[in-house]
RNA sequence: GGGGGUGUAGCUCAGUGGUAGAGCACCGGCCUUUUAAGCCGUAGGUCCUGGGUUCGAGUCCCAGCACCCUCACCA
């Protein structure tokens, strides 16, 4: 067959072999596993000399990332979760087991005993007299210097990526951190952490095309969440006074590097406030995110950057160190740790240095409006005319709806800098309590970064009359997507009495992206949606039916 | 859906209409302090798929597929 069978192969055939010499190739349970960072901090106390072995004894289990045997001897690269540490073993200390040495691949997850020590040349080293195989691998790495890069690969076989790509693995456990440290925050002040369905009968709650579902038992026809609002409002009827989910959501709309079909937002309701109080939120939650892994990892990357710049510099000259810096955006790295050590929330994203630092700039709609496209959004025949100017389809859409097609044309992409964008047009936003002053007004705000939409809150609506008659309007110009889709049972929620509240919804993935800066939303989605795969025989029948 | 780009060995990538290339990985040999170990010798290919032009196509043209970027839609 292929190649790969070929690898494949020898590889079943070095397994046989261990297997021959009474060793399992795929290990028991290893207990007291040092991780290599835990192998590393021990050892700085020691003081260890080159050439030195220390009395400290470590178990340390991991995958082979790099192998050199040379005749009697051999060095392997381990890579834990935690980093890269090298393991020395030599036939005289290994008798017997010095054969099985020689079954090992790049790949394979191996553990050992030993004493911790330095080579002459420095590096340190775990001296192995107990080798034990955890997992043959069969099949070979990527190239151990460039890893996985095939993008395509990277998504489909994401595992591999995590390995290869250590990079990689650092921005998932970032992801991981900051999630955490948005629930301790909200924990904190006393929020409750819910789950609501998935699958509801009536989606609601954003404007977006759901995916739909079936239930064979009741058969009946299900979505998708679109939006879990609807239900965290009834708990706020219920009582439940400060609550959130973090909601994995399902739009059946496009997908691009800020858009995944599933995605996750942390969405909020606290009774007795109004969106001022979730700006406040916003702020908080994103510095606790910041502090809990950005702070840390801006100066780390920034000390990896000038270390490679070093190196080209030395290696291969001024001219490449130059363009790595620029490519690897140095100088923002550089502006955003001097930001960090002046106790500033400065982070790096697609080349710019951001600053997330509380508080956030609260711009008007209608202000940021008449600045970009130059017109008052209440001269509708000015709107009108910048629409066209714009090539935005004008013609069967009320005017609140051009206005905000408007907005997102000319001032989104602008809203670089973490900004506030406060009071949005009222019939764009039937969820929303209107403003006191301007009844044309909702209290709503989104939050936008680097040109994108990172939340949404409102002042919430708690009059259930003027929310039913919201619901039953139809919103000319929003096709499917629209926001207005009638839930009696919410209304008769309502009817029993919601405290007046505030609401927020941030986008999890994006909030990632902005502070690891990642500029695709797949890179911080371990397995972002893609087209299936098709095999030969599938293609051909496929190709048959058509 | 529109526009642009990419697709060649397991991986990372060169390739100028005339016998398919490199580095790493793999296999064999030497090697007890290596650092992307080194040296020597092998093996490994549906050049994404299907048409077309041509004496001859990895290369030029057309169509399709997958992925990436971008615009539109959306968060």
């Amino acid at each position: 067959m292929g190649e790969e069978d070929r690898f494949k192969t020898q590889r079943i055939a070095k397994r046989d072999a261990l297997v021959q010499m009474g060793i399992d190739p795929y290990g028991h349970r290893f207990p007291d596993v040092w991780a290599t960072e835990a192998v590393r901090s021990a050892s700085e106390p020691l003081q260890l000399e080159p050439g030195q072995r220390s009395e400290l004894r470590a178990r340390v289990a991991g995958r082979i990332a790099l192998l050199r045997v040379m005749g009697k001897l051999a060095f392997l690269t381990i890579r834990d979760g935690t980093g890269d540490l090298q393991f020395g073993l030599s036939k005289s200390e290994l008798g017997e087991t010095w054969a099985a040495v020689k079954q090992l691949d790049l790949g394979d997850v191996i553990g050992a005993d030993g004493v911790v020590g330095r080579t002459r040349t420095g590096e340190l080293t775990l001296w192995v007299d107990r080798l034990t195989v955890l997992a043959k691998s069969l099949r070979p790495p990527p190239e151990k210097w460039h890893g996985l890069t095939d993008v395509d690969l990277r998504y489909r076989q994401r595992y591999v990526d995590l390995f290869a790509n250590p990079d990689v693995r650092d921005v998932f456990r970032q992801r991981s951190t900051m999630i955490q440290a948005i629930r301790t925050y909200l924990v904190d002040e006393g929020y409750c952490e819910v789950e609501t369905p998935v699958l509801q009968p009536i989606y609601g709650g954003a404007a977006a095309r759901p995916f739909t579902t079936h239930h064979n038992t009741l058969d009946i026809d299900l979505f998708l969440r679109i939006s879990p609002e609807l239900y965290l409002k009834r708990l706020l009827v219920g009582g439940i006074e400060r609550v959130f989910e973090v909601s994995r959501n399902f739009r059946n709309e496009g997908i691009s590097t800020r858009h995944n079909p599933e995605f996750t937002m942390v969405e909020l309701y606290e009774a007795y406030a109004d969106y001022e109080v979730m700006m406040e939120r916003v702020e908080q939650m994103v510095s606790a995110a910041f502090h809990a892994s950005t702070e840390t990892v801006i100066p780390r990357r920034l000390a990896k950057i000038e270390f490679e710049v070093d190196r080209l510099d030395k290696e291969q000259g001024a001219e490449a160190a130059t363009a790595f810096a620029k490519e690897h955006h140095l100088e923002a790295y550089r502006q955003a740790t001097s930001g960090i050590k002046e106790g500033r929330l400065t982070g790096v994203f697609n080349g710019e240095v951001l600053d997330f630092t509380p508080p956030w700039p609260r711009l008007r709609y209608a202000a940021l409006f008449h600045e970009h496209a130059g017109v008052d959004m209440t001269d509708i025949d000015g709107v009108r005319h910048k629409a066209r100017e714009l090539d935005i389809e004008c013609s069967g859409k009320e005017d609140a709806v051009l206005v905000n097609d408007v907005f997102e044309a000319v001032v989104e992409r602008r809203l670089i800098q973490p900004v506030f964008v406060c009071d949005y047009p009222a019939a764009i936003c039937p969820l929303t309590r209107r403003h006191p002053e301007d009844s044309s007004l909702a209290l709503r705000f989104e939050a936008f970064v680097s040109g994108m939409e990172l939340g949404n809150a409102y002042t919430e609506l708690n009059d259930p009359e003027v929310q039913e008659a919201n619901l039953r309007r139809k919103v000319v110009g929003e096709g499917d997507e629209t926001m207005a889709v009638m839930d009696e049972d919410f209304v008769t929620a309502l009817e029993y009495g919601m405290p007046p509240a505030g609401g927020l919804g941030v986008g999890i993935d994006r909030l990632v992206m902005l502070l690891t800066d990642s500029p695709s939303i797949r890179d911080v989605i371990l397995f972002p949606l893609q087209r299936p795969k098709v095999t030969g025989a599938i293609d051909g029948f496929i190709e048959g039916k058509e």
